[in-house]
DNA sequence: CTGAAAGCGCTAACAG
DNA sequence: CTGTTAGCGCTTTCAG
């Protein structure tokens, strides 16, 4: 079974000066031999050690640039062992989304690199990519969590995963997570309310099965207790749907609603949408740029989209450094920006 | 030279079973060794080849689960030389971007993973986000540019990198690109109004340093110069600010504006809130969620993202795959929705 | 500073 | 199928 002599070799011939250059891209062995110096000083050189001295340096650079060398990060993280690299799935790459900015930014200024990927709300897709960024030994993980099981998660935050959850914890696992005070920001939307007379308030809201939306929807329904108001018409969640949305504003009105509570900022949208006499007060969940859009310009209960994500690459930094410390789960305090559709009393 | 028989060894110890297995990984070999086959089988098995029997697959899952083996890519990637990765650099990750999101999915369709950074619109950062990409190793790059010297790409590409510029091209550079057909756009915009009976047709867009913005103002004062209208006053282009737009419809309008074109999504809403009695015809470039929340719905000229993002995979794979094949520039068609907003004649 | 060498975790060629 | 081995491109230790 001899193979004889020439085997079709394709393209290693290492001993050798490369003869097919044009498909082997130089190495720090070949710019090193280029600048006439040790493999030690271009390495020192390329992470800019100290202790290189000028006129090496000159010459190393002078190497690179003839030859073109790039240097490849695969190999150095494989080295190092970590790779500078934080990944961020959420759900939506191509959505506002003010918490993943404000994660990019925190991370940037920590030397991180954030790649981000889509988990487009599929379990699947979201396991996915979490489980390709793990392979590729992300130093951390930034996920926004689909409501569905993630058992899948064990083995990796067994073998050293760093994570945290934004926006909803990760359902039956103990990791770091950083959400916004849902309930809290529920309270001061229906406290407002009430202050400006309104007894009979509505909520519509998204599918109690995201986790937001559940405590969103049960805050109002506590609130709702507290102040001894009926429910009955008053609470629509389910899915963002244009005609499920406009039913649900008609129902509450017909009720003699004269005040709205949103659950997010597309519903927002669609409960104004549905509103045209300007005749119901509305408090929105979520800022949005549509706010003031809108006339009057949308009253909303504000996330603190800063705080989250540099909460988040906080948690994350101290996990990656110290695997065992105990679990951080912080709830961010949100505000309510009164702007004029919250603020109309109840028609006399 | 002998180098003694217990120097200190940080924590490698291969021969022997680890000691300290809490802080080491387990690998292929630890694999092979528990489920006592070769290291080859468990490589195989790995990447799911099918030569290999049932029994010793079985016996390799078993100690894979049971050592808590995670392959590692970085190594996987550095001995294949490709990563199956895409890099895309956009101009802002958490904004609206229909073009990133058919890019994501026919990236997907490729079997090709998306990770994805901002750019921020910040021409230092662009640099670091594609040199970080190229370094990586990236299979290629889906670049939103920057309108800013691109010349840091030249050595990259020189040494193989594969990229395609989407929405603007890359300025002074011979790279494939896709670009919407912006002209195509403003003139179907124009005739539409002008067809209407429109005769005085302004036109607020962005600042020109932007491409697009420039390439959409010079087709406006094109169509202004064949249909003979004068352009004083109907011409605005800077940044995007509110009182600048305000100012700018104002002025169109003392000059007897009847219609407005604008020159993108967030002018088209500042040009709305400008316009609070609905006399005035507009057309809006680039659609979006809030075209259809405006009274009356929004007329716009719309991209087709998805034929944007999927062409950008192809030009990219086409390039991985022939890195000497001639430089493609597609233009994708734009369409005219007529939705009301530009369907009222000017004022009797 | 140099030169040699080990090794990160994987794939694949080779000989059994 | 197994066992061995070279090597991807880098960092880092060691001895001059």
């Amino acid at each position: 079974m001899a193979f004889g002599g020439d085997h079709e070799n394709d393209g290693h011939m290492h001993g050798e000066v490369n003869r097919r250059a044009k498909t082997r891209r130089p190495t720090m062995v070949d710019v090193a031999r280029e600048a006439g110096v040790a493999l030690r000083t271009v390495s020192r050189v390329v992470n800019d050690d100290a202790t290189v001295g000028a006129e090496l340096a000159r010459r190393v650079h002078d190497a690179i640039a003839a030859l073109g060398y790039r240097p490849d990060e695969r190999a150095r993280h494989l080295r190092l062992g970590v790779t500078g690299t934080l990944g961020a799935a959420v759900r939506q790459l191509s959505h506002v989304n003010p918490v993943l900015r404000a994660v990019e930014r925190a991370a940037r200024a920590a030397d991180l690199m954030v790649l981000a990927a889509s988990t487009e709300d599929d379990e699947r897709l979201e396991r996915r990519v979490v489980e390709s960024m793990c392979r590729r030994r992300f130093d951390g993980i930034v996920l926004e969590p689909i409501g569905a099981d993630h058992g899948y998660l064990l083995p990796e935050l067994a073998a050293g995963l760093s994570l945290v959850a934004v926006d909803r914890p990760v359902l039956g696992l103990d990791v770091d997570c950083v959400i916004s005070d849902n309930a809290a920001g529920i309270r001061a939307a229906y406290a407002h309310l009430a202050g400006y007379g309104h007894r009979r308030i509505a909520y519509v809201g998204d599918d109690e099965r995201i986790f937001t939306a559940q405590e969103r929807a049960t805050a109002f329904r506590a609130c709702a207790a507290e102040a001894g108001a009926a429910l009955d018409g008053m609470v629509h969640t389910g899915p963002i749907e244009r005609a499920r949305i406009a039913d649900a504003v008609a129902t509450a009105r017909g009720r003699g609603a004269t005040a709205v509570i949103t659950g997010n900022a597309t519903i927002s949208v669609e409960v104004v949408r549905a509103l045209p006499d300007r005749d119901t007060a509305i408090v929105g969940f979520d800022d949005s740029e549509l706010a003031t859009l809108l006339r009057p310009d949308l009253t909303v209960v504000a996330q603190d989209d800063q705080a989250i994500g540099s909460t988040a690459i906080d948690l994350l930094r101290a996990r990656i450094a110290d695997h065992s410390r105990p679990v951080h789960r912080v709830t961010v305090p949100v505000e309510l920006l009164a702007r004029g559709s919250g603020e109309q009393p109840p028609p006399a």
